[in-house]
DNA sequence: CTAATCTTGACTAATTCACTAGGTTATTCG
DNA sequence: CGAATAACCTAGTGAATTAGTCAAGATTAG
């Protein structure tokens, strides 16, 4: 799991996307303006985002992109992993002497933090954090808290 | 919050540190051989961790780092901030047009999601790495689950 | 059919990351 | 004392990532 500038773009873009998802297809430029990210790194991410069937596109005039799906069964690990293709973060895949020996044992405590990020991630769906930012605009610092330990756990207990 | 090599490479090292804490002052040879990380590379990190004051040095034959208070008041989050020095991520600060507009609503909703990750950090402790370890060897799958659901809540309680 | 709109893909510049190389300073041991 | 050890510091390098440019293709409106 890698939380990177690129990943945020991609789930900033698609929180847009599903912010406007009653307006049909959105075009790439109105996102760029939008959120002030340029527009072909746009035209990256978006191509990874639909070959990860995450949305489909419109072309032509008045076209753009949609959320493939319902905005509260898309993801956020969906997202980064999809624009953020990890790469191998163990460095010692069989690699002569590490064999279940002190250097895999500290790779493997870092796998595994990485892991509960990721399932945290999994947990939260676009429609959630939208809907979250309701309820922020009353609550307070307190209530703010309670409500992402109630999230948190909800979200582990699958 | 970021979430790069860098930091997994400074958090590997600092659990080296851990691990080996009943020997004294650990020279980083021995970290770079161990957990296969360069040795200028690990003398980079490791003036971050200093001037953060999460190790002591040693200078001198026998001598080395160590780490500068017990392992269970050390946490994740603290290693990677002093390594991962964090850029503003808002983008838009104070940039015009963007005064509680749309722009910024998507930041934030980022920034929360971000502050979560950041605040489950914050509670882990190189010692709950090292104790969870210990504990994974016995338990399946389904239990560990269990304990990370346990280990979330308590986190975010505060 | 033509023009406007928008996606698609290939290509390029700038930045960051991970690492290397070289040295200096402090400390211990023979 | 002097040689070995290890922290410290500075500068530099190659590769990957990030971000942006440009030129095609696809599709619809008029």
């Amino acid at each position: 799991m890698r939380l990177t500038t690129k990943g945020r773009y991609a789930v900033t873009a698609m929180l847009d996307l599903a912010l406007h998802k009653s307006q049909g297809p959105i075009s790439l430029s109105d996102i760029s303006s939008r959120q002030a990210i340029s527009l072909s790194y746009l035209e990256q991410l978006f191509s990874k985002l639909r070959k990860s069937e995450l949305v489909s596109s419109v072309r032509g005039p008045g076209g753009g992109y949609e959320l493939k799906r319902g905005s509260d069964e898309i993801y956020i690990a969906q997202i980064i992993d999809a624009v953020d293709e990890s790469v191998d973060t163990t460095k010692c895949q069989g690699a002569g002497d590490c064999q279940g020996g002190e250097t895999c044992l500290t790779h493997y405590l870092w796998e595994d933090l990485s892991e509960q990020i990721h399932a945290f991630l999994e947990s939260i769906s676009l429609a959630d954090l939208v809907a979250k930012n309701e309820v922020k605009k009353i609550a307070d610092n307190q209530d703010r808290r309670q409500i992402i330990v109630t999230e948190m756990s909800a979200a582990l207990a699958l």
